[in-house]
DNA sequence: TCCGTGACCAGAA
DNA sequence: ATTCTGGCCACGG
């Protein structure tokens, strides 16, 4: 049997890509707009597959559904997240996305 | 092939 | 209010 679930992969890089500048978006939202066939713990291990392959993938803008930075311990250096964040001029605090809904991107509505 | 793990989410006690 | 459990899918050994 072939591994095609690469597939799978490609949609979440796509989708977070589209992810505009200021904007945050998390794992389950992005599952959802996947159709919700695939589990929002799949996209956190995409992922960290991107990060871990250099892809052009923004994961600093993909956030828990909490809004805060679950994964920031997964990158180069545990600051780049925040660092990355409030470069586009999003307040993080505490590990956390301040006005969280605020600045929050439904993919499966904005697309 | 089977088991365990993981950057999650939602419901229940 | 907090804490725990179960379920979701894919990947590694």
């Amino acid at each position: 049997m072939k591994k095609e679930a690469n597939d799978i992969y490609d949609a979440i890089y796509q989708l977070v890509r589209l992810c505009p500048k200021g904007r945050v978006t998390s794992y389950g939202a992005i599952a959802a707009a996947l159709g919700a066939k695939s589990g929002a713990r799949l996209v956190g291990y995409a992922m960290n597959n991107c990060n871990k392959a250099d892809l052009n993938v923004p994961a600093h803008r993909v956030v828990n559904r909490n809004g805060m930075l679950t994964g920031k311990h997964h990158f180069r250096t545990p600051s780049q997240m925040q660092e990355l964040l409030e470069a586009e001029g999003i307040r993080v605090e505490n590990d956390t996305v301040v006005e969280f809904e605020t600045v929050f991107w439904n993919p499966s509505k904005e697309i």
